[in-house]
RNA sequence: GCGCGUGUAGCUCAGUGGCAGAGCGUCCGUUUCACAUACGGAAGGUCGUUGGUUCGAACCCAACCACGCGCACCA
């Protein structure tokens, strides 16, 4: 590539030669150690997709930023890998299997995880590649995967660690149970959905004479109800507390109880406290030693406790039951309300709340670590106004719930008796060498249970960057983050390796802005309202996409997705590329003196633009406003450059060649993070050979 | 309900107290020897609303309206 190629073409074509240019530097983008790494995290992509928006994105900043930091004098480290997404990845292998009719029951649970590599094997090259064509500066030698077999020791010994440091424990509680996938949930992986239903005002009898009222949208969980509460500021219901309801078709008798949680505003003002399936009402057994009557199963069907309902769905039961009480005139009235019915994130399917034998961290102590990391500024989150969110949520948190009833993740290191089964257990990354304490048998069998992904992904930044007695790069500089997992992952991250390894593990997390749809929409897959940035780019290059996302960033606000400035960045690559050859031809034809040492006013004024605009990038780029530098740069390069300077060269010109050609390569310097593969090329067309990036900006 | 953010040209957005800006789009003109993916020019705005502070407000303050997001509630 040579300075012909580049006075032979009046225009450039970034399609024919990016994927050249990036095989190129491969090699040059191995970790090392070095006393000035600059160390980033990458958010590792789920496997089970391809490159959307928001990966395209966010991963660009972060290349731009590491150009950057090279050319300021960093070694960059930065370690691809991928995420095995536990449910996410099993649903879509279910989803597979659910076309040729087959279920994964039926499968059976080794088959089926092999499918699931298959699967990885498959696609989880595919989003890796795509990374490539973005122009990443990834050290693609070492490339992990969240479910490697050294990952996941990692995973299964930190579990350990929290279990001998008491943070660990198993219990039967009422959690977020998604009947399809079979499994348990965190808060967090459950979205709402606005719904048309009824509040039904049912008549409980109360012992001796006369009835109270109490509104459910869930007449079915009331066989499972164990009190009544209200609200203890509620006067109009003083006089109530104390008093025993009797329960309609079980006639258990209820006491009526006073609790803060109780909204006296809603409904009749009384809550029918159901600890099994509300974790609200779960809260308000504990503090009233109330017991725990469960009347829904797994399957979300009703059980032994629900007396002639058993065996019927959740919804027949409702049915039924409000037909059996108002036969008893028992109904006062049905009020249709819009409410929020809770999704498995994953999978479409109503939630049920129900008791289920979990195991769970405690997050008092680990909040708490979090906590003081932030507000101490050991950790950086940015921009400020995440903080705030941040606290919150670590104030208000409930223990985590890690543990999770699918095949496809990390088994989790628990072993229970042959013979007790869940009565007995160990926990430990071997086969437990003792005796079980109830039957004395020596037989263990390692459970079927699975980590959260999420419980994972927390060790992330400890399992790809810090190996004892080796080189160790933790902590990061930097990770990048979409706001919606701030607190699923960053959060976590923050604890997790605070606890671990004492130091958070990284010194800043940007929570960067979300591309939304032309009409401020969420792009999304099934809506039909994402753009796929891979076509973006074969249509316009890498380059030109990287700018048209990064001319629109700002550091504070949502970015409404816009083809047209990703054409102009098209138009600007062109615009560089005719300034170099105008540069080339200049220099061809005019013979250079190289002593001169006068500079004319073009001369100085170029030189101080190229100096002020520099000096205002390096400022915006440490404040990550990427959208700020680049408006600059392009200014300076279409305006004071091109417009101005050149137009300067032309005709009879009094302007040193020295000059000239200092701008034209400290401009390609500048430009280089921005629109990696042009600048490379045309450093490669002025007579260099090695990548433009080991360059500095002076 | 609580919190955060946004509202500036047709569109996407800059603009932190001193003459309202950019890119695109629109209209008119130009193939002049780096680039028509370019160049020259033009039209286009009650800066969400109301009030306040100030010599002066797009910018500071208050209230309100609209939109987006997060959290909680969702019995």
């Amino acid at each position: 590539m040579k300075k012909r190629l580049l006075l032979e073409r009046k225009n450039y074509n970034p399609l024919e030669f990016e994927e050249k240019i990036y095989k190129y530097w491969l090699p040059y983008f191995r970790a090392k150690k070095s006393k000035k790494n600059f160390i980033i995290l990458i958010a590792p992509p789920n496997i089970t997709g391809s490159l959307h928006m928001g990966h395209t994105f966010q991963n660009f900043i972060l290349d731009t930023l590491a150009r950057y930091k090279r050319m300021a004098g960093f070694h960059i480290v930065w370690i691809p890998g991928t995420d095995h997404a536990g449910i996410a990845t099993q649903n879509v292998v279910e989803k597979e299997l659910r076309k040729e009719g087959v279920t994964r029951f039926e499968l059976g649970r080794e088959k089926f995880i092999a499918r699931v590599w298959q699967w990885k094997d498959k696609y989880g090259q595919t989003i890796l590649n795509q990374f490539r064509r973005l122009g990443l500066s990834l050290d693609w030698s070492r490339s992990r995967f969240t479910l490697d077999k050294e990952y996941t020791k990692t995973v299964q010994k930190a579990f350990v660690d929290y279990y001998r440091k008491g943070l660990v424990y198993r219990a039967l509680r009422p959690v977020n149970f998604c009947p399809r996938c079979q499994t348990s949930l965190s808060d967090l992986e459950i979205e709402y959905r606005e719904a048309k239903g009824n509040l039904y005002y049912i008549k409980y009898p109360l012992k001796g004479s006369g009835f109270v009222i109490v509104a459910t949208t869930r007449p079915e969980t009331m066989l499972g109800d164990v009190a009544l509460a209200v609200n203890p500021h509620d006067e109009t219901k003083s006089e109530l507390v104390g008093k025993i309801a009797i329960l309609p078709l079980v006639m258990r008798e209820l006491p009526i109880v006073t609790d803060q949680r109780v909204d006296p505003k809603f409904g009749a003002g009384i809550l029918k406290v159901t600890p099994a399936h509300s974790l609200i009402d779960y809260e308000i057994s504990l503090r009233h030693d109330l017991p725990m009557v469960g009347v829904i199963d797994e399957k979300g069907k009703m059980n032994h406790n629900a007396v002639q309902f058993k065996g019927l769905d959740y919804l027949e039961a409702r049915r039924q039951i409000v037909d059996y009480l108002d036969k008893q005139n028992l109904i006062e009235k049905i009020e249709e309300i819009s409410h929020q019915i809770p999704l498995c994130e994953r999978c479409g399917t109503e939630i049920q709340v129900i008791p289920s034998d979990e195991w769970f961290i405690k997050m008092d102590y680990l909040a708490n670590l979090a906590y003081k990391l932030v507000k101490d500024r050991k950790v950086d989150i940015y921009p400020a106004k995440f903080r705030k969110p941040y606290f919150d949520w670590l104030r208000n948190v409930r223990d985590w719930c890690v543990s999770r009833k699918l095949w496809w993740g990390q088994q989790m290191p628990v072993w229970y008796c042959k013979h007790c089964h869940t009565q007995s257990f160990q926990v430990s990354i071997n086969r437990p060498k003792r005796k079980c304490s109830l039957c004395k048998g020596t037989e263990w069998q390692m459970t079927e249970e699975v980590f959260d992904t999420w419980f994972s992904s927390a060790l992330w930044p400890f399992a790809i960057l810090y190996k004892k007695n080796e080189k160790e790069w933790y902590p990061a500089d930097i990770v990048a983050s979409a706001r919606e997992i701030l607190h699923l992952w960053i959060t976590r991250m923050i604890f997790s390796g605070q606890f671990f390894l004492k130091k958070p593990p990284f010194k800043r997390a940007f929570i960067h802005s979300t591309i939304l749809t032309k009409d401020g929409k969420r792009m999304s897959k099934s809506l039909g309202t994402g753009v796929d940035p891979l076509e973006l780019i074969s249509k316009y290059g890498s380059d030109s996409v990287r700018f048209g996302l990064l001319w629109q960033m700002t550091t504070h606000q949502d970015i409404r997705f816009d083809e047209q400035p990703i054409e102009q960045g098209k138009k600007f690559l062109n615009k560089i590329w005719n300034a170099y050859r105008f540069y080339f031809m200049k220099l061809e034809e005019k013979d250079i003196n190289f002593k001169n040492k006068n500079l004319s006013s073009a001369d100085k004024k170029i030189l101080s633009a190229l100096r002020s605009t520099r000096k205002f990038c390096q400022r915006k780029i440490e404040e990550l406003e990427l959208g700020l530098a680049l408006k600059r740069i392009y200014k300076f390069f279409w305006n004071d450059l091109c417009d101005i300077y050149l137009e300067s060269w032309k005709g009879e010109s009094k302007n040193n060649p020295m000059v000239f050609k200092e701008v034209m390569i400290e401009t390609l310097k500048m430009l280089h993070p921005w629109l990696p593969h042009l600048t490379q090329l045309i450093y490669f067309a002025l007579g260099h050979k090695k990548p433009l990036f080991f360059e500095r900006w002076k």
